[in-house]
RNA sequence: GUGGGUGUAGCUCAGCUGGUUAGAGCGCCGGAUUGUGGAUCCGGAGGUCGCGGGUUCGAAACCCGUCAUCCACCCCA
């Protein structure tokens, strides 16, 4: 009989780090609401196509990442490996085009990508995310941004760092390509094996390799600033003056490329210390064109996603330490008849509003208010077989260890009226 | 998919060039204190040394394989 274990890159989140989730989770939904975001919820997963055609057939993602299976008449489903086709989907699905106010959505939850699982990289990981869609204005770029901004440092993340960069319209990117290629071809005998299938696959992706030669490459590269169009240039320009504006700082890096394919204008990627080689917390960009590539209508959307499980790894370098809040009343009863009645008083205390607690495994006092102090409880009600023949318990301030007799019979306003005096 | 590190008690880890009953700290249980927790002292329990094979008189240690895990490449949040 072999153990049953999880499988790789798949995590339980044991008690001792949900608070820590629930923090995150808290302040990305504060900061969500204050924006006028509204939670959307979606299925884990969907038709493989929806992924295949949103995210780009020639991806890593698509490529060799999602998992994929067949359901039982056949069709090909796969695991969510990011929020936004689905819930593009919904737009599109429900027609919220429709709706004469701007869709503004945001989402937690489970993402899967077959990845070999390191530091602030699983196969199983959680992200919040956010779209707004209908609106192509630079403020709505902003916004997302800004909101973004807003919970990092809400949670006070250390060395936090938002990049930014402008792809441009397609039909930039279609200019700048052959310049990028033919440069590329010039120093193709210095270029990594990697980034010499990157320049026939996906030139773009050869600007953001960290091998020192290809940097050193393609830093005399042409740039894409270069071959913009003039609207796509003040849009951008726009959008840098708006987080100007509301103080929100950047910095512009011309590598920044996404690696999903539905990009285009304004793309941005929030970094960290501390994190190893995935730093990158947060991330997203203006989706113009995924829409209607989905078939709905045409409809410009922005939006990011947030790696919780990064966050998560920042936050416990930082100060969260502080909130591991004990029961308030432990109830020791023991002996025959102090056990039945420490049941009910246990009873009574929560259906009181209090949080109460108990160890049915002691049967000493001595147990009990061991446990009560590992609870880190704040009072012990001690219900032993005299206390039920006298009517009335002991309740022990586990603190200061004053001791107070309260009856039976007015448990929980007398325990009330003794928080309230202290 | 590729590379490297690490697998010894519940946890964190020692264990020298192979040598006889495998250790420490923390935690756990019990006692000192038969109805009063945390501290102290005393005592105790707990190990297929990841798994399989090989070398050897002898393996936790050496060799081969395998699995797990971590980190990095890659990719990305």
């Amino acid at each position: 009989m072999s153990l049953i274990k999880g499988i790789k890159g798949v995590k339980d989140l044991l008690p001792e780090e949900t608070p820590r989730w629930r923090l995150i989770e808290e302040a990305a939904r504060r900061w969500a609401h204050r924006y006028g975001f509204h939670e959307i919820r979606i299925p884990i997963f969907e038709v493989t196509t929806l992924f295949a055609r949103s995210i780009g057939a020639s991806t890593d993602i698509v490529e060799k990442e999602m998992y994929t299976f067949q359901d039982r008449d056949g069709t090909s489903l796969t695991l969510r490996p990011e929020g936004t086709a689905g819930t593009v989907r919904a737009y599109i699905e429900h027609n919220r085009a429709a709706i004469p106010v701007p869709q503004k959505y945001f989402y937690f939850g489970p993402m899967f990508r077959h990845e070999r699982p390191q530091a602030g990289r699983l196969r199983q990981f959680h992200q919040f995310g956010v779209e707004s869609l209908g609106m192509a204005d630079p403020q709505a770029d902003v916004e997302v941004i800004a909101l973004l901004w807003r919970i990092l440092s809400d949670l006070d993340l250390p060395g936090l760092t938002l990049e930014i960069n402008n792809l441009g319209y397609t039909v930039d990117r279609d200019t700048y390509r052959p310049h990028l290629v033919s440069y590329l071809k010039q120093h193709e005998s210095r270029l990594c094996a990697n980034c010499r299938h990157r320049m026939e696959a996906n030139p773009l992706r050869v600007l953001d390799c960290k091998v020192p030669e290809c940097r050193a490459i393609t830093e005399a590269a042409p740039r894409l600033t270069d071959s913009l169009s003039e609207t796509a240039r003040s849009y951008f320009t726009r959008v840098l003056s708006g987080l100007d504006l509301v103080k929100i700082p950047y910095s512009l890096n011309h590598r920044l490329v996404r690696g999903l394919d539905y990009y285009n204008l304004t793309t941005f990627e929030v970094t960290a210390t501390n994190l190893g080689a995935q730093n990158a917390v947060g991330a997203g960009g203006r989706y113009d064109g995924l829409v209607e590539t989905l078939g709905g209508p045409s409809t410009p959307a922005v939006g990011f996603a947030v790696g919780l499980e990064r966050v998560a790894m920042l936050l416990s370098a930082s100060s969260v330490e502080k909130v591991p809040q004990g029961a308030t009343v432990y109830v020791a009863g023991f002996g025959d008849r102090g056990a039945v009645v420490g049941l009910t008083a246990l009873e009574e205390l929560r259906l009181a509003g209090f949080q109460a607690v108990s160890d049915f495994r002691s049967v000493t006092l001595k147990a009990h208010l061991r446990q009560a102090d590992r609870l880190q409880c704040r009072f012990s009600l001690i219900i032993g077989d005299d206390e039920v023949v006298k009517e009335s318990a002991i309740l022990r301030d586990m603190k200061t260890k004053v001791q107070h007799d309260v009856s039976l019979s007015a448990l929980s306003p007398e325990i009330h009226l003794l928080l309230a005096g202290s």
